[in-house]
DNA sequence: CATTATTGTAACAAAATGAGACAATAGCTT
DNA sequence: AAGCTATTGTCTCATTTTGTTACAATAATG
C-alpha cells in the first residue's frame, strides 16, 4: 500500500464494500478481486478519507476499478458484527504485498463495513486491479469463488435489496445499453430475479408502466419479425 | 459525560441514531430527546465500543431509553455526508453539560451515522433521559419539534423505509399488544401509511394472510357488536 | 416462395381488489 | 323488555389486474 495511506487520514474502523453488477447478455455478473499471493477473492472496498463524504469514497473507488464516471450506486446494507473481521486474513494480506505490519497496524482492528451495490454496462468497463490485487474479473453471481470473510453474505444482501428494489427503481437503465429490444429487458429482470417472466404479461406491464419510449426497428440479422427498440424516457 | 466515556473505547467517527416508533392508539409517535439548556431536540443516539457489535450498541442504547427488552429493530440507512456533522452544535452541548471541551475534542468530528427504526408497545415503555438531557418525550411524527442536523432526513428516510418494509414484514406485532381488534391493525397500518385503508379490503386481505389467530371476542363495553381479538401467529 | 423463429397484440380466463349492502349484536335509551 | 345505534364480519357484484392462449406480422433462410 502506498505512502499515502496514512492511518490519520481515514476514517478509523471503517471501510466500504461495493457488490458491482453487470450483465452480459445473459447472466448476472459481479466484479470479485483476488489478493497477491494468497488465494482470497474479495469484494472491491475501500476506506473512508476523513474529509470525504461516505458516498463520494465510494465512487471513487469503483470509478478507479471500472474506469467509469456517473455510476449509479445504492447502499444496501451497514455491516456492523465483531465477527466480521479478521486480523489473521488482513494480516496475509499486508505481508503478501510486503507491507510494514506496524505502520498498517490499523488495517488489523475491528472493521464497520457499508455495502453499496452498483449497476453499470458491462462493455464498457475497462478494469483496472488496485495495488494489492493480482485481478479483478467477473464471475457469475451463481458461480463464485469462495470469497474470504463475510463478503458472500453481502453479495447476498446486495441482490435481495436489488430484488426489493427493483419493483420500485429503474434498473436496466444502468446494465443495458441505450437502446435495447423488449426481449434484453426482460433477460435482465430474469437474470437478477433467477426466475423466468412470462413474455406477454412482461411486454404488457413494461409498456404500461410508460418509462419507455419506442424507437425504430433493430434489423438484427435474425431470421423472424425485427423488435422494436426501446430506451428509458 | 461520565469518565466511562473515555475516546479511545469507542470507534472514532461513528455513531448511531434511532428513530423509536410507538403508537397510542391513534397516531404514530416517535421519542425524541432535549438537551440540556441547549434548546437542541434530537433522535436518541450514541457510539459504538471498539468490542461491541454495531447491532448491540444500538439495542442497548434503546433499552436503556425504553426500559424495554427483546427490542425490534431494523437498520435502515447510513448517513455519511460531510455537511451532516456540526461541531458547533456538539460543543454547546458539551459546554451546557459542563464537560470539558479538551478531552471530548473526538466528539467534535465529523461522523458516519448508521439509523435504525425500533417498533415499541407504547404502553410498557418507562423513559429515561440520558445524562445529556432534559426529557425524552413523545411526539407525533406530523408535530415534531425543529431536530437537530440532519435527524429530520433520518426521520424521513426511517419513515420511508417502514412504509416499504410494511408489505414485506410484520409491523404490528410490535406496535400493538399481544391481543388486538382488527381494528386496531388497521390504525397501525393506516397511521403509518398516513391514509385511510378501506375496512372491508384490509380485513380480507389480513384475513388471507393467515398470520392472524383468532380468539375469543372482546366485550369493550361499546354500544355495537364485539370484534374478535386477534393475536400474530 | 414456402419455412422458421420470434415479435406485437388481441382475446378470453382467472384472480385480486374496490365498493356497497346487509345481517348480527353489545350496550344504551327508553 | 323492546327498539335504537354504532360497529363488526361477511357476502355479492363490479372493476381492475394478471395469467394464458392464440394468431397475424415479418425478416432471414434455403
Amino acid at each position: 500500500m502506498s505512502s499515502s495511506k496514512e492511518k490519520r487520514d481515514y476514517i478509523q474502523n471503517v471501510s466500504y464494500d461495493s457488490v458491482i453488477f453487470g450483465f452480459n447478455g445473459s447472466q448476472l455478473k459481479i466484479l470479485v478481486l483476488e489478493y497477491h499471493n494468497t488465494g482470497y477473492f474479495a469484494l472491491p472496498g475501500g476506506f473512508v478519507k476523513m474529509d470525504q463524504s461516505l458516498d463520494d469514497a465510494v465512487k471513487n473507488g469503483v470509478s478507479q476499478r471500472t474506469g467509469l464516471q456517473d455510476i449509479y450506486l445504492e447502499q444496501f446494507y451497514t455491516f456492523g458484527s465483531l465477527e466480521r473481521s479478521d486480523p489473521k486474513i488482513m494480516e496475509k494480506i499486508l505481508t503478501e504485498n510486503n507491507l510494514d505490519l506496524e505502520q498498517h497496524q490499523w488495517m488489523l482492528g475491528r472493521f464497520l463495513s457499508i455495502g453499496y451495490y452498483a449497476l453499470i454496462n458491462y462493455e464498457e468497463v475497462s478494469l483496472r486491479p488496485d495495488e494489492l490485487s493480482d485481478s479483478i474479473n467477473w464471475y457469475s453471481i451463481d458461480e463464485l469463488p469462495p470469497l474470504m470473510m463475510d463478503h458472500k453474505k453481502m453479495v447476498d444482501k446486495a441482490l435481495e435489496v436489488l430484488r426489493v428494489n427493483l419493483d420500485r427503481k429503474i434498473v436496466g437503465t444502468n446494465l443495458l445499453p441505450q437502446k435495447f429490444t423488449m426481449r434484453q429487458l426482460q433477460e435482465v429482470y430474469e437474470a437478477i430475479l433467477g426466475e423466468k417472466i412470462r413474455r406477454t404479461t412482461f411486454q404488457r406491464k413494461m409498456l404500461s408502466m410508460e418509462i419507455l419510449v419506442r424507437h425504430e426497428k433493430l434489423f438484427q440479422g435474425k431470421a423472424h419479425k425485427a423488435p422494436y427498440l426501446y430506451s428509458f424516457k
